[in-house]
DNA sequence: GTGAAAGCGCTAACAG
DNA sequence: CTGTTAGCGCTTTCAC
């Protein structure tokens, strides 16, 4: 077995081992109808008899479309995880591995969804997904090269810097995921941040009919945080609250961050409910909250946004907004798709809806 | 932006643009040394100007090499989680998600994690991955058309039939990951299944002292449980306990079989120890050891073998053996492109170490 | 240092 | 139904 010594076999060699026209085995391939039977199965017999598989950069260079569309991720940052206590024993490894309850790493897991997700819808449509982490310097080499490969790309927020992305975009139609940027004009499929805080604080407010909030925001330049905090504030107006009546601090994202600010918030009156702006923080706030052995939900109920693993797993576990990633992939794909058909026309942006999960640190009633 | 209205300029354009003939424009783009300097000024500014980025395919077909490597994975089974009680609030789904613990989907996660150890490591050597999951009746298809695109590929096990894999084998190199193939002439990648289980045993035996041992093995025709088996095996005559006196049953390496068969072992006379061929029976396992109102280390301890996800969060934590996928992605495309390297030469088979993590469920000591 | 020309393997008219 | 013939966009000798 793999032989595959000389080269492999083009279509000549099917042709000619079968007594027919390139033409002919190209018809058998793409159109075996337009073929005579007998034709079309001594063709198929010396395709197999030689092992010949059509070579898709030629197909793509003489069809002019490639059928490959490229995603492009903000790198995996693969960390290892170092553990202590080894011993070895045999060869292989044997780790005391107790109580270091390793956290998840958020945002791999979310890219892991998109990836799948964008995978799926592909080979539902006969495309092939190809992967991209743009990373390191020679970012650009890559994503020109992915460019060069594909019939559309879809472009994680922040993987590529504009001129690049502009540049890449010339060639081949890009969608932007999860950063809606139709203000530079590209089409983009994002998730719809300030509709999910506002209905999570409204069940905080309206529902619950708490009054006593504090909230836990982001890093003030992240597009992620304004959406999510325009929405948090619609839902203080919507209810009549007194937008001055909530303390908001402003994290990092962070779980650290966040516990620090917790700790901070919780030294005067504590607030019957913090709202955070994205898990992480959440689960910050969760370990100073149970640290100053205050109860959750029952003395304070916090709640999350993003649906990371880590919320499914906390004690309590955790209230948040669930952003459909594996979605956000599949809608990437399904907005080349239709830009490869309508060439032309205006830039499109897709809004996904989220879903808001109540679990135990902020129930559906008290 | 997103123009693009017209064909994308090629290197005829850009030569024209500069006043050179295309030889020295891909000479600016590969061999950019061999160009004179105000002549590779020009030619590059052309290229900014017009926005062009090479065709992958034209490159690919004139070059004889792609530099694009395949993955397929044994498709992602997207099960859609139906969630009860759902209320509708705002266009935002409001989800009551208590105490409904979604299981991890193992295997998917485990995917996952070889997709990102490929895709790291054919990046850092300038490759790019294109990922497929061959799944449905238009597997063949898919395969075929990956092969036709790439410079060699990666195929999980169990992933594509014989025949096919052999017949793309003709054209590119093809390693098999977590299956010893060697047998079938290809390159392979694996994991030492027999080596963790026999260490893992070793613990149970050597170090804890335990000699009444019960073993959950999976299903009989799986090459996985059948190498763990003979480590297993190997740990009782290394540490001459009686194969007899272990009581062995056959489970289908799923939690629910598990639990039932725990059930049984535990009516008699409970072992002080049950080493289980894999996690998800480790946790069945663990579930009608609980049941029992038994505790665990205490009165008997178990162990797994994976280290998925679930292993990490239940109560005790899973004892088990770590394979590491994220390696097993990279070795597959370090296989590759050694072979690519190294044209002919007889099949190689890479066999990766395991971890052995201990964990609550059998600690390091009693 | 640069240009001319011959393919790479396949598809897609266009004839027959 | 089948064969002929141009390219697709780029790399790569071989001359100059």
């Amino acid at each position: 077995m793999a032989e595959q010594r000389t080269a492999p076999p083009t279509v000549y060699d099917v042709a000619a081992a079968s007594g027919v026209s390139i033409a002919t085995v190209s018809r058998v391939l793409r159109t075996p109808d337009a073929v005579r039977e007998g034709t079309r199965d001594r063709v198929q017999a010396a395709i197999r008899l030689l092992g010949y598989v059509p070579s898709g950069n030629a197909r793509a260079l003489a069809g002019k479309r490639t059928g490959v569309i490229g995603l492009l991720l903000p790198g995996f940052d693969v960390v290892p995880d170092e553990r202590p206590g080894l011993v070895t024993d045999g060869g292989v490894r044997v780790v005391d591995d107790r109580r270091h309850v390793t956290q998840p790493f958020a945002s791999n897991l979310y890219f892991d969804e998109v990836l799948r997700g964008a995978e799926t819808e592909a080979w539902q449509r006969g495309l092939a997904l190809m992967v991209a982490a743009g990373r390191g310097p020679s970012r650009d080499v890559i994503v020109n090269d992915v460019a060069g490969r594909v019939d559309g790309l879809a472009v994680l927020a922040q993987t590529v810097p504009d001129e690049l992305l502009e540049h890449v975009a010339r060639r081949v139609p890009v969608v932007v995921l999860a950063d809606d940027r139709r203000s530079h004009g590209f089409d983009s499929v994002s998730v719809d941040n300030a509709a999910g805080m506002r209905t999570l604080a409204a069940h905080v407010i309206g529902r619950l009919g708490i009054r006593s909030i504090a909230y836990v925001a982001g890093p003030i330049d992240s597009p992620d945080d304004q959406e999510r905090s325009a929405g948090f504030r619609q839902a203080l107006d919507d209810h009549g609250v007194e937008p001055r009546s909530v303390r908001t601090v402003h994290g990092d994202f962070g779980r650290a961050r966040a516990r620090e600010l917790a700790v901070a918030l919780l030294a005067d009156s504590p607030p019957r409910a913090i709202v955070c702006s994205n898990d992480q923080s959440a689960l910050g706030v969760l370990d100073a909250v149970l640290a100053a052995g205050l109860r959750v939900p029952d003395d304070i109920v916090v709640t999350g946004f993003d649906g990371i693993d880590a919320g499914r797993f906390s004690a309590p576990r955790l209230t948040t907004v669930h952003q459909p990633m594996g979605e956000l992939g599949r809608a990437a794909v399904v907005a080349i798709v239709d830009r490869l058909e309508r060439r032309e026309g205006p830039p499109r942006a897709v809004r996904l809806p989220v879903e808001v999960l109540l679990r135990e640190s902020c129930p559906p009633t008290l």
